[in-house]
DNA sequence: CGTGTCAATTGACACAGTGTCAAGTGATAA
DNA sequence: TTATCACTTGACACTGTGTCAATTGACACG
């Protein structure tokens, strides 16, 4: 099921990415993935059990393909706490642009879809793992507001950062890019470092 | 369209209200609403053009139903801009898990519909109104702290407060409904809050 | 050269859910 | 008794996902 002949394969994820890309969060069914890869709509069931199959292992090779630990570095290099959790927001913020059309595809199939439901909340789960992460770094630092816990706070500080917020805030509010990163680190400065 | 037969229309949307709620956010299909109504499916149509018509006039029924403006009075009639964001954090945290099952059905119908979105879109609108008195009260006080203006602080204080962020904050992270109310008002105050 | 294998194609089909249509029913009112 | 009105019944079109079976075309091996 995952590696006969790589290159199809390869040229229907890459195809699934462009569609989604270029539909900016609308979606695309099978038979336009089909098209924009050059092949027939059940050529593609070949390599996939199913639409959510396909969004879940277009979403994991888009994440590998743009070198998530890579971005990650500055934030995880970080001297301090809060240094820990702006890093953290500005890789985010750059991050999620690129990944957006794919994300909202399988955001969405989470709702009819056992599969991409479960999908989805693995990659999240790793995505708050970095937040703790950050939110432990300012609680070493002592720089916790006195109001959160580690647990809590790291609840709070990934909610903040979910995909239907930075939606709401670029495309309804017209946030760019930096000053989503900007406001998003005075919120969590504000939200959660002491002082 | 909208006057003949008040008893059957009315049904109908208590029917879909019961439905939704009932189904917890997964939503509900044309033929359970009608089978909950006790009607043919067929009726339905006759009352609603489409399903993101019923799911419209069930929001702005249940809206009604539930009083809004009285539950609004408490932070309207907020003595302190920090009261009255605290107020109507708490509101919101109250009257949320009342309208979730519709409102989650219509966000989710939005993705598929042109007039969902419409109807979300302007339930929203009237929402944010309530956020940016909430913010201008602050501002009046002259405790709006200096990072925002009243726009972007209003822009970020709807964003926290949207519905998945909710449905995440209590669905996944497991907080009551208490929880949430506190937990996001000290976000708030520390957020936007001067001092 | 023939044969088998394997990826992909083609076209038909099942299924769910929305929405439409036309004919029919049954009660109420003129 | 006849017309009207709300509703029912059942059939059907449409979209999109997913399945199935028969076929094609390339490449590899004896």
């Amino acid at each position: 099921m995952s590696s006969e002949n790589i290159d199809t394969r390869t040229k229907i994820l890459q195809a699934t990415v462009r569609s989604l890309e270029q539909s900016g969060g609308r979606g695309a069914r099978m038979g336009d993935i089909a098209k924009e890869s050059g092949i027939s709509r059940q050529a593609v069931y070949l390599h996939f059990e199913s639409r959510a199959d396909l969004l879940t292992q277009a979403f994991l090779y888009l994440g590998d393909q743009l070198d998530v630990d890579g971005r990650l570095a500055p934030s995880r290099a970080a001297a301090t706490g809060q240094e820990r959790l702006e890093r953290y927001i500005e890789f985010w913020g750059n991050f999620l642009p690129e990944i957006y059309g794919v994300a909202k595809a399988l955001m969405m199939a989470r709702d009819t879809d056992e599969a991409a439901a479960a999908a989805w909340k693995d990659r999240m789960e790793a995505m708050r793992h970095g937040c703790r992460a950050a939110i432990g770094a300012l609680h070493a630092d002592g720089a916790l507001a006195e109001e959160w816990t580690r647990s809590k706070a790291t609840d709070a500080f990934f909610a903040m950062l979910q995909v239907p917020n930075w939606e709401y805030l670029t495309q309804e509010c017209g946030w760019s890019k930096k000053e989503y990163i900007r406001r998003m680190s005075v919120l969590a400065k504000r939200s959660f470092v002491a002082g």
